[in-house]
DNA sequence: ATCCCGCCAG
DNA sequence: CTGGCTGGAT
């Protein structure tokens, strides 16, 4: 097995595999905003379909004007739909003190940002950094569990909270918002197709500088 | 029956 | 740390 590759190196793989994601996959900053609320522990199938109900073109004044119990209805494809409205109406009450001006919240420093957006109820750590590398651009690592499984498998050591995980990786990984936005996008691509919960190593294209695929090629032999 | 790009309250 | 939140695809 080769020696591990750094963080850098590992982005250039799964780059050259997948090629360019040009996340995240919506059609405006403010959907991208609201699926990253829509899509916490569900499939973006169900997403696409709350944002269809939603209508395309969307506003947050318009938003922020619904009934709670009717904004439920409309995002019910997409899973915990009673808690997520909550979580978007809190979200826009927040969103509204910059006028719903994603530029405005641009201007904001990333670590001050980060604590707002921490502070609103339904927004976590996972969440804040989604909102912030794909609306607000500010690049950082998202530490979720498609990153975590990876990672752990291939066999970096692994810090045990989101945080120290996050931190650990920002430390060597270039702090380009772009290529951060291709990393996090081409972890969760690779989640998906190859290295899932019960992963598929069989052709993945990791396996020659993965621990998790050396074991099982070699198990083979 | 299991799995989805989590988060919060207890 | 655990349970609850919840629908839709497979």
């Amino acid at each position: 097995m080769a020696e591990k590759l750094s963080y850098t190196e590992l982005y250039r793989k799964l780059y050259q595999y997948y090629g360019p994601q040009e996340w995240w996959p919506s059609t405006s900053d403010f959907q991208m905003l609201i699926s990253a609320i829509l899509v916490q522990r569900t499939n973006w199938k169900n997403v696409e379909l709350a944002l269809t109900n939603l209508g395309e073109d969307i506003k947050a004044g318009e938003l922020i004007q619904m009934e709670e119990a009717v904004l439920a209805e409309k995002i019910r494809p997409s899973g915990f739909y009673r808690m997520k409205a909550k979580k978007i109406k809190a979200w826009l009450h927040w969103f509204q003190k910059y006028s719903f001006h994603i530029k405005e919240v641009q201007k904001v420093d990333q670590a001050v940002l980060r604590k707002e957006l921490l502070a609103i109820h339904g927004i976590g750590e996972e969440t804040a950094d989604a909102m912030m590398l794909y609306a607000f651009d500010k690049p950082g690592f998202i530490a979720d569990n498609y990153a975590m499984r990876l990672f752990d498998r291939i066999g970096y050591c692994l810090p045990k909270t989101y945080h120290a995980f996050k931190t650990e990786v920002e430390k060597t990984f270039p702090h380009d918002l772009e290529m951060h936005q291709e990393f996090h996008a081409l972890i969760v691509e690779h989640g998906k197709q190859y290295c899932k919960k019960t992963p598929l190593c069989e052709n993945c294209p990791l396996v020659s500088v993965c621990r998790m695929g050396s074991e099982k090629t070699n198990a083979l032999i």
